[in-house]
DNA sequence: CTGTATCCCCTGAGATACTG
DNA sequence: CAGTATCTCAGGGGATACAG
């Protein structure tokens, strides 16, 4: 997310002038920020089904890294949201699991997912509709009072592009 | 969030094989990969408060940009979660405001702002042991490596540039 | 097995200037 | 007022090689 603090370096436990909304924020972006990224969320999913080790949640979530499981399960650690144990055995084993707190959130994650499913074919609807007007928009050169000029990059951006670049 | 699916998983064998998750995810990230930027919750919660145009919501939420808000007002135009109407008037005027779908989105996302206040405490409690024992550590192990997410960027991301640069 | 360190590209987003 | 276009920078995250 970037935000941006470059020169930042204020003292941890300092000022953070209040939210920028009154009553509504506060400490959702904590949250949001640990779920936004492209791991975080899966790796709780998988442990809410029970303790995993290392290498069973590498399996278990296809597309991640060894990097990227790490520093995932490293950040739930630290906010509490998930418990390391290490056993020092031949071949080091570690464990992963829950703690409450991260339970409770994982069900909130999964009042999300029941939403995600329910729109999702909305969702991709809505898309489509509003891709099909913005190319509309261009080819005709708009009109009349078009609500919006030419997606040239704002539509551009938008394009999923998935090709397998080679 | 950026979920680069350039190299996610291009030159596997399949595209991007269903669902990393069999029944977790699915959408999930739609919902997440949205929710996950720096503004669009804020937008969401204060279009909850009802219909809005352009400069309100701007001086609604404080550090936002014309450019982010353009962004991501579009973005949820887009997925059919706002809904944007243009009056021709004199002066330009531009209303936004939730559509069904994105008022029951925007509730899921109260749901997580109630469990991020009630937890955050908790949360801020077990980074600062986290983050004491890996300074006990270093101390201990010189050169250790100050890798990770120490409050180095991860804490310090949170400090949001509310300069009114005049 | 369980991580850690390095290189590197891509995307998000702030600042700024311009248009209708 | 309501946007759009462009430049720029920092951080996320993948790939990969190395370590306990």
């Amino acid at each position: 997310m970037s935000v941006t603090n470059t020169a930042v370096s204020p003292q941890v436990g300092g000022p953070v002038p209040a939210g920028p909304c009154g009553d509504d924020d506060c400490g959702i972006r904590d949250v949001l920020d640990r779920l936004g990224d492209r791991w975080t969320v899966l790796v709780l999913v998988e442990l809410s089904k029970g303790t995993r080790r290392f290498r069973e949640l590498e399996r278990a979530i296809p597309g991640i890294s060894q990097r990227m499981l790490t520093v995932t399960t490293k950040r739930l650690c630290r906010d509490g949201l998930v418990e390391r144990t290490v056993y020092a055995t031949v071949p080091p084993q570690t464990e992963y699991r829950l703690t409450p707190m991260g339970e409770s959130l994982a069900a909130m994650v999964s009042a999300l997912a029941d939403w995600s499913r329910d729109h999702k074919d909305a969702i991709t609807g809505a898309r489509g509709r509003w891709d099909e007007q913005q190319t509309e928009g261009m080819a005709r050169a708009v009109g009349v009072t078009t609500p919006y000029p030419g997606p040239a990059s704002a539509a551009d951006r938008r394009k999923p592009r998935q090709e397998p670049l080679s």
